[in-house]
DNA sequence: TCCAACCATCACACAGGTGTGATGGTTGTC
DNA sequence: GACAACCATCACACCTGTGTGATGGTTGGA
């Protein structure tokens, strides 16, 4: 598919997808014409790519930790130097930390709306026609 | 406390306390000379601050979620408008999002820092002294 | 009294993610 | 062949969170 394709098919501009590409996170092939051509596996990883960033990371920190996410798990032990796990493991620490602060927050979020609704239902019942 | 020993005991910059300040996450009270003056319960609201922007949120959200997390939980039914409590929701379900999102993810990286270490001990040891 | 160490405001700058528009090439259809 | 609908690159601009520095007031200790 090309870009327009991919760009509606993950509810990105095309604009961000060459960001993307720019930014090292995709690499997508090209057609005779020049025309960017991705397969269907685009789809999930830029999905991916939108997950993350919107969880407060970085690009430059997403293109170290995508190769580690690919689902067919094709290679198990690359190049990793040890200051790239080194990363990837203050990378996961942040995560988690990320994890237990948003459910916290999460959750008191959720057990205002209850009291505050448990509080509001009184006033829902009017005058019950008497 | 004034805006250096918040700032220090936070580990954030004066020039961050303001500018959140500004945004109306933190009311500051002011000294006759004009200077800001923060109690205690400063320290923490300024790293729950901290955590919500490093998780993704903005401060015109975290502005509308702050009061509900307040701990000694006074107000229990404010002023909450029915449009904002449709924001917290919707808020709530991103964060809940963004939890699983990130839990997935820092597990998979999880599993393959475990794969690659698992295929690295071997070469660590190397021929044991013939 | 002077100086260091605070504080205030304000303005400019930057980086990262994103939008928008200019300019021009390719392709398929009428 | 003309036109619409793609695509390409490039440049400028925006917003948000941050840093930095200029300029000046306050305070407390040598």
């Amino acid at each position: 598919m090309r870009i327009g394709e991919l760009a509606a098919r993950t509810g990105t501009s095309r604009r961000l997808l060459r960001y993307y590409e720019e930014q090292g996170l995709i690499v997508a092939t090209r057609a005779a014409n020049g025309y960017r051509e991705y397969d269907d596996r685009f789809v999930d990883r830029v999905k991916q790519i939108r997950g993350l960033l919107d969880a407060g990371l970085p690009t430059r920190i997403i293109k170290q930790i995508l190769p580690c996410l690919d689902k067919p798990r094709t290679i198990y032990f690359p190049d990793a130097t040890p200051e790239m796990l080194a990363t990837l493991e203050r990378e996961r620490d942040r995560m988690t930390e990320r994890i237990e602060f948003l459910t916290r927050n999460r959750d008191a979020i959720n057990e205002y709306l209850d009291v505050v609704r448990a509080n509001r239902q009184p006033d829902v019942e009017l005058e019950p026609a008497v």
